[in-house]
DNA sequence: TAAGGCATGTAAGAGGTTACATGATTGT
DNA sequence: ACAATCATGTAACCTCTTACATGCCTTA
């Protein structure tokens, strides 16, 4: 139930519509959280429904831009402090290396080279998203920041597990 | 669509029933792909109505003990060689990093103070789980070696990430 | 006036979780 | 004989994905 959870967080910064929601879940959070355009929109009526959010304007096309409700931003507090972060299970990258020795150990190595080359790959992009973001001082900047750094040390510590892990195998 | 493929690479190393199957999900696949019973037996079934397994044996108790079959290893093999991992994204844990600015900034450190006691207590189980194993020089058992030290790697990496984010928070 | 972007909503289906339901066999 | 373990199956519900469906507003 995290969806309504990252909607509650990005109302708390400012007011949006679903169609800026969906915008920002495509940037910012895109890497962490993705959303799709039809679960976004299903979500923030169950929200404005159960009064976490409200409809604070409506604009032309009949844009609807929510706003976060007391009840709201208690439900945020209380998620982030009262209930624990689950672990990150499910690993389809791992769950293929339990079984590489179905395969020829030239395919295996070709795996883990796939995988050195993806961890780089993913480095750079982020590497490239951190340069091109202007850095502000706002609370989704700084903790935005944090979260980056983040995938650029996993980067890192993938790569040089598969590296080892190819020397493993070969 | 993974867990199909985990029942065939499991069937691929022996025979075994959906009960059988179930434990060693428990037990070597937990932290990499979890299921449960109600998912394995649901699979199991349409495996065998694809021809993908057979049911090789029956034993007591209506036991049903399924073999991989000429399909089911060409489609694994195909999944291993031919398909693209997918990216690990949604983390409830990073999640909650984005939106550490609606606390009081002792709440935020406290959240990342977790999370590095969350890391140290996973690195300790992960390393105690290979102490327990007897390694034998088994497919599965070498592969999920190095699964494993991913795991160690992993938590060791996020631990000192968050001792880097308390402090930029700090 | 036409294209592109803004803006919302719904439905079908896959994968996963929790709970319910049942019964046979083995070991003490 | 009783408990523990072996063993399977089904149903309801939630989340997420993909696709369909519609229409308004701005600007070139």
């Amino acid at each position: 139930m995290s969806l309504r959870h990252a909607l509650l967080g990005l109302l708390s910064e400012r007011s949006a519509s679903g169609y800026d929601l969906l915008k920002t879940f495509d940037t910012s959070l895109a890497n962490v959280w993705p959303a799709t355009q039809s679960q976004i929109y299903t979500e923030l009526t169950k929200l404005a429904g159960s009064g976490l959010i409200t409809v604070a304007a409506e604009g032309p096309r009949g844009r609807k831009e929510y706003a976060l409700t007391g009840a709201g931003m208690a439900e945020l507090r209380q998620w982030l402090t009262e209930t624990r972060p689950q672990r990150n299970t499910r690993s389809d990258l791992l769950l293929r290396v339990f079984f590489l020795g179905v395969l020829e150990p030239a395919q295996a190595r070709a795996y883990l080279t796939g995988l050195i080359e993806m961890s780089r790959t993913e480095h750079e992009q982020l590497r490239q998203l951190a340069d091109s973001i202007d850095w502000d001082d706002g609370n989704l900047s700084v903790h935005g920041r944090i979260a980056l750094e983040y995938g650029l040390r996993f980067n890192a510590m993938r790569r040089e597990w598969a590296e080892w892990a190819a020397e493993q195998i070969g």
